[in-house]
DNA sequence: TTAAAATATGATACCGGTATCATTGTGACT
DNA sequence: AGTCACAATGATACCGGTATCATATTTTAA
């Protein structure tokens, strides 16, 4: 199990020479295969099947600069909706040939730039990020360094780079509208922290909005901002329900939080939507199999993640007109508990 | 935005000119710098800074053999257990300069095979599986490259390779003794799909153990197979519930499953844990704040990460004396459900 | 003071693919 | 038969780092 230092790995030349061909028309065989004859290039791949030839992707990237790797940044992976939108893209572009450098940055912009950094440094054919927030540094190197780049889950014009996602602000305004158009008066708000994170400034912008649009003033002490944890959206609900007695709608800026505010309401014996309606946001998987069943907004994340994919491909190949904006829409789903 | 095709990236040599030294001694002084003055190291440091020179470790990597990547496969991303694991993962190696390439392979071997042919062709300095299910050319791709390989969330003697992990049979006898010693006498099983995976395997077996253990019979009536959903985990005990007039208990093999079980029951207006008992395994966020909160088997797959990322650095620098069989143990969580 | 050892730097070659250009067949058409 | 176009293959060089060995410089020891 230890490394053996002195093992040699079966090269592009040692199935040249089994196979009786110049190590480039080996090459060629197995990768430009229509420019060999159809029989040298069964010879070929017989040898490189005898031999069990794995190219060294490392010395092809470095003559033909291109990696065959796609970098992929998530705030965290420990939410559902970042892993299923990773394993969308992965899933896009493993039948390319494509390999998925993964990333999470933990919601920290710093970070982010460290790992655009590796990723560089790994010469990723192309990025995807998630939003429009990054370090001045991480531009200054995707400039330089021309990576084709990709931002997801959020859409903007002010950014230099291709979107692909939906507008949260548009989408935590239409729900909010909802919200008041079934006659609620007093909405809280939990929303994720808002340090670096445009989604989270969006989705908030969008309630305040739709407050304002009624001729409401936005109240602060209605408002919450919470990490995105079960428990988190727990005592942000448990702090809504000691300080705001009229309370009678909550709309959580994420599933995690309003599943952590319906346990809460649970927990103190209130009934949803009977005493306090609820709404979310993302349409995770367990806010639909949940009774009653969450109020939310769908985001076509699996969509999100091949478009991402398929743009970056398009991208790497030099591909034009491509859309700098990519809306992919939402839906309000309207459930049980508002 | 399209690719500039005559972009010339800056190398070692831009930055060893403008510092006024070699490229070895430019090279030298950026990672292994104890082998240069500390004025040339500034010298080189000033000019590296001032081109924003990123290594290409392509050519690194060609050249010293190490590619400082190590390639990670899980069943699925869409699990949060196997999300945290990858999250637990590349925080361990991040630091440590490796780059982590992640693959799912949907619970199939064959998909594996794919996935680590890959992995050998970008030359992973390590790997780490999931479980002990892999197909032979996979285990011999493995054995020729030498790749150095550890798998997580199992553990068996009968294994070629380092395990870090739980016994899952022996959670699962437990959890079903726990169960068999409150009381229940009719205790059913949904289980995870059983082909290819040892986990789900060895789940079944340690229930079934513990059933004939007490000198009862299994009965298959009692048990079911199901994709590791909410919907696929609700279906079944929709199933059981039809079929089974007199169960008591319901041991399912994985959190979601339980949960999925839960909102079927929920549905039914059967109250758990009066009129039924449940337990799940896995531990997830939302079973331990749920109402009521989900009996459950905790495993530590934080610290299986760490380990795992640990052992896999450990095996890449070439250390010996590292046990083969890393049992990290788990935990009975006794909550409201059973 | 001088040899030996240690430190710092450099020249060259090589990692393992493929781009590039050159060469040799092969058939088509005049 | 001869010219041309094109298909198939090969020789060489190069991608951008670093291993390896050689050389120059400094320090230590004798």
């Amino acid at each position: 199990m230890p490394t053996n230092p002195d093992h040699k790995p079966v090269t592009i030349r040692d199935v040249a020479r089994l196979a009786g061909v110049s190590p480039i028309t080996a090459s060629r065989a197995l990768s430009k295969s229509h420019l060999v004859k159809a029989a040298t290039r069964k010879k070929v791949e017989a040898a490189a099947n005898e031999l069990k030839f794995i190219s060294n992707s490392a010395a092809g990237s470095l003559s033909n600069r291109r990696s065959n790797m796609v970098g992929i940044i998530v705030p965290t992976l420990s939410n559902a909706i970042f892993a299923d939108t990773i394993q969308s893209i992965t899933s896009s572009l493993m039948p390319e040939g494509f390999q998925a450098l993964v990333g999470s940055n933990e919601y920290c912009p710093q970070r982010e730039e460290d790992i655009i950094r590796t990723f560089i440094s790994h010469r990723a054919d192309a990025l995807i990020l998630t939003g429009h927030t990054h370090t001045q540094a991480a531009e200054e190197m995707i400039a330089q360094y021309m990576i084709p780049t990709v931002e997801i889950w959020n859409i903007s014009d002010k950014s230099k780079h291709i979107c692909v996602g939906m507008s949260n602000y548009q989408a935590a305004f239409e729900m909010t509208s909802f919200l008041i158009s079934r006659g609620y008066k007093n909405i809280g708000y939990i929303g994720g922290i808002l340090e670096n994170n445009d989604r989270s400034q969006d989705r908030m912008r969008g309630y305040q909005k739709a407050i304002e649009r009624c001729g409401w003033s936005v109240d602060p002490s209605m408002m919450r901002e919470s990490a995105y944890e079960f428990a988190s959206g727990a005592a942000a609900m448990h702090s809504l329900l000691t300080k705001s007695r009229n309370l009678d709608c909550v709309f959580a800026s994420s599933d995690i939080l309003a599943f952590g505010a319906l346990m809460e309401c649970q927990r103190n014996d209130i009934r949803i939507p009977h005493d306090i309606a609820l709404a979310g946001f993302d349409n995770t998987s367990i806010g639909a199999i949940h009774k009653p069943a969450l109020t939310t907004i769908s985001v076509p994340w699996q969509r999100i993640g091949l478009k991402a994919a398929e743009i970056a491909l398009r991208l790497i190949r030099g591909e034009a007109g491509i859309n700098k904006i990519n809306d992919l829409g939402f839906d309000l789903k309207v459930r049980d508990t508002a």
